[in-house]
DNA sequence: ACCCAGGTGTTTC
DNA sequence: GAAACACATGGG
């Protein structure tokens, strides 16, 4: 078993599965990922909140909203100047696309609509990943802040760039969707769970890595 | 009164 | 090209 591997493994035995994404549609993926960049996922779930309530958790919603009203209800996940733009501008690009039929626009090919979302205004390769791996269930692995610190701090791999981290687990871990959704997941789930753990779990040297990627200070 | 968050685009050496 | 910077809200 390779190292990656064995680390998913004790993630999966003390943190148990994550079920990741926590979304109810394809589509909240997709805007949970645009809003997520530089915020904390619960100033996201209060702008997904709010679009729900106000009738707006769609393609054609998005796309047709005006700037300003879009603004106000996904306020609370920050960078109003950027975020709201983008949101809109990724729906009327999936109007034409698909006339705003997410499943349809998830399920062309995978390289090429990784390609596409790429050249998207916002979306970044994490943000393409994400939407890939959790909303249109291709296995790509997502690398974030988390993977690279807690990958660095297990000794992983050591500063690595996006594509060589990503290979690395697609080198490393097996070849199966649930494997590479709930391994990310896990990622972020210890490290959210690494420095608030009192007591620290004993059992578990993986509850060692911190934020910053260094070792914990803070020892129950 | 800081610092940070599941990045990205732009500007600057 | 790599590295630094701006971005905005809400919580610790």
């Amino acid at each position: 078993m390779t190292k990656a591997a064995e680390v998913y493994r004790l993630l999966l035995r003390d943190l148990g599965p994550q079920h990741w994404w926590p979304a109810d549609s394809p589509f909240e993926v997709i805007v949970g990922a645009l809003l997520m960049p530089q915020t904390s996922w619960r100033n996201v779930e209060k702008a997904i909140g709010n679009l729900k309530r106000a009738g707006m958790l769609s393609p054609a919603a998005i796309a047709a909203s005006r700037l300003d009203r879009l603004r106000a209800v996904v306020k609370p996940a920050g960078l109003y100047r950027t975020k709201p733009p983008r949101l809109r501008e990724f729906c009327r690009h999936m109007m034409r696309a698909s006339g705003g039929d997410v499943d349809a626009f998830l399920r062309r090919d995978r390289e090429a609509l990784r390609l596409e979302l790429l050249s998207l205004k916002g979306v970044g390769p994490e943000t393409a990943d994400s939407i890939l791996l959790y909303a249109a269930q291709v296995k790509v692995f997502v690398v974030d802040t988390y993977t690279r610190r807690a990958g660095r701090r297990l000794g992983l791999f050591e500063h690595e760039d996006y594509d060589s981290i990503q290979s690395y687990f697609r080198r490393n871990v097996p070849d199966d969707l649930y494997v590479y959704q709930e391994y990310h997941a896990l990622m972020v789930a210890l490290a959210k769970h690494a420095c608030r753990a009192r007591p620290r779990c004993g059992a578990c040297p993986l509850l060692e890595v911190c934020r910053h990627g260094r070792a914990c200070s803070k020892r129950a």
